[in-house]
DNA sequence: TTTGCCGGGGA
DNA sequence: TCCCCGGCAAA
């Protein structure tokens, strides 16, 4: 089945194998015309040259049926045999009624036992000699159209409104089959259809925000940031350059060119698809690079196999740990770690936004700062590695790495928390520093209060402050 | 133009 | 050592 639909699929385009009831307007040019050769032609098929009385007159009343706006219909006799379709399934029944005016059959399942009433279209007389037809209309080729010769002259003809949701829905179910992730089948930046994929996502906003960005200097990461600062989805295929390809060029196919859908490995891709990704979440732990296909299930493992309940809290306060010690690498992947674990960021950093922590004394323009988080109006937190209390005998009187948490105080979910991790200590030249980007006392408390400022900005020196 | 801050110098 | 400021560079 899979193959012949997208065998079928391979050669219609997906518009092609749109299984809706055509609309008035192309219902003569659909294909409904092919057929009519078919019948009126009549090659030598089973079906034509059966005794059976009611497959020979069926095709004929079709031809001879008042054709207004296309609509073909067929009288069904009390007693005669029929499919129908029902409930997803083909079913065999007796017509017990045919109410014309009403377009409606009411037939005896007798699989089922069951008498059901459905629209005209939707039945079609059993063919004694023809192999049972498939599922009508919305799978069906030319294939099965051709041994069931009174059927396709039910299904295709234009439906009304309710008939063509039902095919609708029919025709989603079939393409939903054929679709994987509801992530790629939105086309991006339909952010609208995003929601369920993003609801399922969410986690993924924050350990996307920690992850780095731009710093070559980190490892374990969960995400394969694709280098710009938003926070990534989990990557399909769990491959890094696949994400790359497939998310970052989201107007183009050719992230999908290899697609590995088994549906496709049979055939030449006849159109490049957006929607035969599967969503994997691997972890990106270093020398693990497990693969799960759930949220649910890395995360589990992450607990599980990475973060013993005891380490993983303390990996957090390896956050303060300086870099280029052993455990840096794991700092990354724990700050990850516990983004998937749905913690606050600002757990992290000991900063709930409005606390006050400002360890360091203003006087420290000669001095190093020591740890430093204040929050000030714009709630603002600072850690500096060459300042942690851990390792405060820093000999450099150089910044040499700084870590920063920008937190606004209901930051959007992509900016809940902003690491950056700065170049290695440059050499101690005349090089002018990086600006930075913190907001320095200046920008805080205005030129009018310069009182309030540290002394460093009083003296036009680097602020210690808001240390970048 | 504003802002951050280095380098230099005066008290 | 404290403090101030000229001037450069980035935003």
């Amino acid at each position: 089945m899979a193959s012949v639909l997208s065998r079928r699929l391979g050669k219609r385009s997906l518009l092609g194998a749109r299984v809706l009831g055509p609309s008035a307007s192309d219902a003569p040019s659909g294909i409904t015309p092919p057929l009519e050769p078919l019948l009126e032609g009549a090659p030598p098929r089973p079906f034509l040259t059966s005794e059976d009385t009611s497959c020979q007159e069926q095709p004929k009343e079709v031809l001879k049926a008042p054709s207004t706006a296309g609509l073909q219909q067929v009288a069904f006799q009390p007693g005669q045999k029929v499919h129908v379709w029902h409930r997803a399934q083909e079913c065999t029944g007796l017509v017990e009624q045919h109410s014309w005016t009403e377009d409606q059959v009411t037939v005896w399942l007798l699989d089922q036992k069951l008498q059901i009433s459905c629209r005209a279209e939707e039945v079609w007389l059993a063919d004694p000699q023809g192999p049972a037809p498939q599922a009508p209309a919305p799978a069906l080729g030319a294939q099965a159209l051709a041994y069931r010769p009174v059927s396709r002259n039910i299904d295709v003809p234009k439906r009304k409104s309710d008939a063509v949701e039902m095919d609708e829905m029919m025709a989603a179910m079939v393409l939903t089959s054929l679709s994987c992730s509801p992530v790629v089948q939105s086309p991006p930046g339909a952010e609208a259809n995003f929601s369920a994929a993003r609801a399922a996502c969410d986690p993924w906003k924050e350990s996307g925000d920690v992850s780095d960005s731009g710093s070559s200097t980190t490892s374990g990461h969960w995400s394969g940031s694709s280098g710009v600062s938003t926070p990534s989805p989990p990557h399909p295929q769990a491959s890094p350059k696949y994400l790359g390809d497939a998310f970052g060029s989201p107007q183009t196919d050719h992230g999908f060119e290899t697609d590995p859908d088994p549906f496709l490995l049979d055939e030449p891709a006849p159109r490049k698809r957006k929607n035969s990704v599967k969503v994997m979440y691997k972890c990106l732990w270093p020398n693990c690079g497990k693969v799960v296909r759930s949220i649910v299930g890395i995360k589990r493992h992450i607990k599980a196999l990475h973060l013993g309940p005891r380490e993983g809290f303390q990996g957090r306060g390896l956050l303060r740990t300086p870099p280029g010690i052993p455990g840096h690498g794991r700092k990354d992947a724990l700050v990850h770690a516990a983004a998937v674990d749905g913690l606050p960021s600002g757990a992290l950093s000991k900063s709930a936004p409005g606390s006050f922590w400002h360890i360091q004394a203003d006087h420290a323009y000669q001095a190093l700062p020591s740890f430093q988080v204040p929050v000030s109006p714009h709630i603002y937190t600072s850690v500096s590695w060459a300042a942690a209390p851990s390792t405060a005998c820093s000999l450099s009187p150089v910044r040499s790495r700084s870590l920063s948490f920008s937190e606004p105080q209901q930051p959007p979910p992509a900016m809940k928390s902003h690491l950056i991790v700065t170049s290695p200590p440059r050499a101690q030249s005349s090089a002018r520093k990086a600006r930075g980007e913190a907001k320095k006392c200046r920008k805080v408390y205005g030129i009018e209060h310069r009182d309030q400022w540290c002394t460093a900005c009083r003296w036009k020196k680097a602020c210690q402050r808001f240390l970048d």
